[in-house]
DNA sequence: TGAATAACGTA
DNA sequence: CGTACGTTATTCAG
């Protein structure tokens, strides 16, 4: 792994810096109102802003003294004897500093007998071996041997905290004319009066550094005691047990018992609250200013993005040479040589192409900036070993479409890790019209260019004439940082915590399917065409005719030539049939014909659907659906071959349908969570309306608590139709609806409808408010956001043609709503999914569908994954109401719903 | 044969 | 004159 993607772990010597930010302040400068001194914290958290913004650590600890004693006290009583009493201005400034960083969520650590120098050099120690990259702040001088190609020593210089003096090796060399590791010599020599340790008299640095230049280390400058001339040399030779003792003392600990691990240290989103009582009673407004921006511009609070932010961002600076690079095929171990040179060369990833013949991989194009291999992958070759490492470890990848690829390598028995950027899922995030739906359109769009294309009239493509799996690989790495330069830094941020995990989930639960029974389906099949049977021949015969009654042309007709009815609305060929017109017919014109119509039109699409799916179950007795990440424009994914996003719910008869949908044999039973009224609570979120908070947090009915609001009546005489109203009126704000549809949607009158909502925005008016403010800032954007800065564009905000506009504009309004649930649900699968995986449970996430997750729940874990998924879920995202998350269980998924 | 249209299932 | 999808059958131009 190369610096540029390793986590960053810094460590800060709490004490120390504090000590030295106590010195650069003014004490009489910073004191409270109260009389509290502020200086040693104003400084120490004014520098450790600048670390954040610039260093960007993933993970961070500040480590402090218990106490003044050590175990070198015990060696060496005099040892820091010579050390003043603390100023009592400094003594109280300790603890509200430790305050202040646990309300930025930063870790604090101690251990007694033990100093902060320790452990910072254990921790430098661990995280080496772990692969960080290692940033220590200190103003201890003793911390320079901790240095190494690792680790990295700042050091305060006199001028203030804010300055840090960065000490890598070669810095090391320069100042001191010695590496790193020699300096505790060096100390020794010299002494370091801070600590009250006296060195040989009249060496000096300049001494020290050249015997050591001389004789290597101090064990040999003391065995060639008798070879040093003068009288620097008799010093040597009588005072020497004064160095060895000082070397003894200055040697960091490097394995002090610590009861925490490394990725304890991740950087967390902050406690606003606790960060702004705290700065406020210490009257740090600027330093308040600088920790929220921080922590906003890393989205969801935090004081540093995270590794894989880091890793995006890493991608969004590669620059790959225009030029297609030669292809060579790899064999053998030239494979591995090659791949360990491109990874050293490409911190920021690979590009990766599978080949994929009928679902499995046969072979795979890499591409660096400046070369693209191809390989032909045979299954078992040791030869191949190294790819196999490759696609299996968290070394960065960049490819288009990873999907399709990572069930290839699933099916073909491979492991895989490391997708940083797919860049259809990026270039999705630009413009989720879905104006780029492959590689080559994206190539098109932003590269300019034209992918070459195989000749359909030939069935095996000439070598070389086409584009295959290593050209494939070379686009994908040339786009990637092109399409990521598009991407707003939230959008950056959103793709890397929320789009890229969930590939590699979606790709699982495709392969997984969901067991459906295919003689029930088959029986309710030919029942259904039984009965659309029936109810074509009593249509027929009302008529005294046979007409193809999925003609929407010919049963024009028979309405409104035949029957004469009045006309229906107006479509671009005609007058509609659907569904809700023929009700309005058959209410001002009754005829027996409607009736049949309506319930053919039920019986047969029932019977289309259910076919469908029959055809649908594959060879092991399931279904497996494909989901379309970038299907939808606002944020949700679309189902296909087959659908299982639209599966029947509403009657009985769709009902028998959901419950074809089985758990597998090795599972008992299937588990379905769902948000309930999510979107209605991301309403209530955004707008602030204190009345619809209320509604949440009042745990009770929602729209028996806005019913009793909207009609003025108690909860308890809220009567069923009311409830009906107010659910209609609750539900179709999200998506502008307005008087006449609700009038139409409620067949009541326009009049009352006006009415109902009118009472509803008196009483809920901030719902109003947001809904408008929507659109209007949209208008100034051109686009909408999700909570998590999820971009759409609407360009049609701006359009002359009212239709058009009047549509962008419910478009603009409903696309925060309904694209933040779909973020939410993202982010609650990938924990969920991770979660169960690492709680090693034999459950499995089947199916989404848009706000419901399905499990196949495995023998006697029933409890434990209701409880990941009802913990994950109601946590994926902190909103002003809780999210609500109803579980329940049964054989098949009608069952399973509750 | 493919594109456009109408219709309808879900959240 | 309510958002977001996918699938199907019909129709019609080519």
């Amino acid at each position: 792994m190369s610096d540029a993607e390793k986590p960053t772990l810094l460590v800060i010597d709490g004490h120390s810096l504090a000590f030295r930010a106590f010195y650069a302040l003014p004490v009489d400068s910073f004191q409270t109102r109260d009389g509290q001194h502020t200086n040693a914290i104003h400084g120490f958290l004014s520098m450790l802003l600048l670390l954040l913004q610039n260093e960007k650590p993933t993970h961070l600890a500040v480590a402090f003294d218990i106490s003044r004693f050590s175990f070198r006290n015990r060696d060496y009583a005099e040892y820091k004897g010579t050390r003043s009493e603390t100023p009592p201005e400094f003594k109280g400034q300790v603890p509200l500093l430790q305050d202040a960083l646990k309300a930025m969520r930063v870790r604090t650590i101690e251990k007694e007998d033990f100093e902060a120098d320790d452990i910072l050099a254990t921790l430098a120690a661990r995280g080496v071996a772990e692969g960080y990259r290692v940033l220590l702040v200190s103003g201890d001088r003793d911390t320079i041997q901790l240095v190494n190609d690792d680790v990295t020593l700042l050091y305060p210089n006199t001028q203030g905290v804010s300055q840090l003096k960065r000490y890598d090796t070669a810095a090391v060399i320069e100042r001191y004319g010695i590496r790193p590791e020699q300096y505790p010599d060096v100390a020794a020599l010299v002494g370091e009066s801070s600590d009250n340790l006296i060195g040989i008299t009249k060496v000096g640095e300049k001494t020290a550094v050249k015997w050591l230049g001389l004789y290597g280390d101090l064990d040999g400058i003391l065995a060639h005691a008798d070879e040093i001339k003068g009288v620097v040399g008799q010093n040597l030779r009588d005072e020497k047990e004064n160095a060895i003792r000082n070397r003894r003392l200055n040697k960091l600990v490097t394995d002090v018992p610590l009861d925490v691990s490394i990725d304890e240290f991740a950087t967390q989103p902050i406690d606003e609250d606790a960060v702004r009582e705290l700065f406020g009673r210490l009257e740090f407004r600027t330093l308040l200013e600088r920790v929220m921006k921080i922590a906003a511009a890393n989205g969801n609070g935090g004081i540093s993005a995270p590794a894989e932010v880091e890793a995006i961002e890493a991608v969004a600076e590669v620059v790959a040479a225009p030029s297609a690079p030669t292809t060579r095929l790899l064999l053998d171990e030239e494979l591995a040589l090659w791949l360990e040179r491109a990874v050293a060369a490409e911190p920021a990833g690979l590009g990766l192409s599978l080949e994929i013949v009928d679902g499995k991989v046969i072979g795979a194009g890499i591409a660096t900036s400046d070369e693209t291999v191809h390989l032909h992958w045979q299954p078992g070759r040791a030869d191949y070993a190294a790819f196999e490492t490759w696609l299996a470890s968290d070394s960065p990848k960049i490819m288009t479409d990873a999907k399709t690829q990572l069930k290839a390598l699933t099916r073909s028995g491979l492991a895989f890790d490391g997708l940083v950027v797919d860049t259809l899922v990026a270039g999705w995030l630009v413009r989720p019209i879905l104006a780029e739906k492959t590689l080559a359109d994206l190539v098109s769009q932003y590269l300019g260019e034209t992918v070459p294309q195989a000749d359909p009239s030939q069935l095996l493509p000439e070598e070389g004439t086409d584009a295959g799996a290593p050209e494939y690989a070379w686009y994908t790495l040339r786009l990637a940082p092109v399409v990521l330069r598009s991407l707003s830094e939230s959008s950056r941020r959103l793709l890397a915590e929320v789009e890229m995990p969930l590939v590699p989930v979606l790709a699982a639960m495709e392969l997984r399917g969901v067991t459906v029974d295919h003689p029930e389906l088959a029986a309710l099949s030919s029942q259904l065409a039984e009965r659309a049977a029936g109810l074509a021949e009593a249509a027929f015969a009302e008529i005294g005719r046979e007409v193809n009654l999925g003609s929407p042309k010919q049963l024009q007709e028979v309405l409104f030539d035949q029957l004469g009815m009045p006309k229906t609305r107006a479509t671009k060929t005609g007058y509609t049939t659907d569904a809700s017109a023929l009700a309005d017919l058959q209410e001002s014109n009754p005829h027996p014909f409607l009736g049949y119509l309506l319930e053919h039109r039920d019986a047969t699409k029932l019977r289309q659907i259910v076919e469908s799916l029959d055809k649908a179950i594959a060879g092991d007795g399931r279904i497996h659906t494909t989901y379309w990440q970038i299907g939808a424009a606002t944020g949700r994914m679309s189902s296909n071959d087959p659908n299982l996003q639209n599966i029947p719910i509403r009657t009985e008869e769709g009902r028998r349908i959901r419950k074809a949908f089985r758990h597998g044999p090795e599972y008992t039973e299937l588990l379905t969570a769902d948000y309930s009224q999510i979107e209605m609570r991301i309403m209530a979120h955004l707008s602030g309306d204190p009345g619809l908070i209320e509604a949440f947090n009042a745990g009770e009915d929602l729209h028996r608590f806005v019913g009793a609001r909207v009609f003025s009546v108690d909860p308890a005489d809220v009567t069923p139709l009311m409830r009906t109203k107010v659910k209609a009126m609750s539900y179709g704000l999200a998506y502008g609806l307005s008087a006449f549809g609700l009038s139409k949607q409620l067949r009541i009158d326009r009049a009352e409808a006006t009415q109902l909502m009118k009472e509803y925005f008196e009483r809920f008016g901030a719902v109003r408010g947001y809904l408008r403010g929507v659109v209007e800032q949209a208008k100034i954007d051109g686009y909408t956001e999700t909570i998590f800065g999820r971009r759409r564009a609407f360009p049609d905000l701006a359009s002359p043609n009212r239709v058009h506009r009047e549509n962008a504009e419910r478009a603009a309004l409903n696309s925060p709503i309904q694209g933040s649930a779909a973020d939410i649900i993202k982010i609650a699968m990938s924990r969920v999914e991770a979660d169960i995986a690492a709680r090693g449970l034999g459950s499995r996430m089947l199916m989404q569908v848009h706000d419901e997750l399905v499990f196949e729940v495995a023998p006697g874990e029933s409890e434990a994954l209701e409880e990941v998924v009802r913990d994950r879920m109601s946590n994926a995202a902190e909103l002003l109401v809780p999210l609500d998350v109803q579980i329940g269980r049964g054989a098949n998924w009608d069952d399973a719903a509750h």
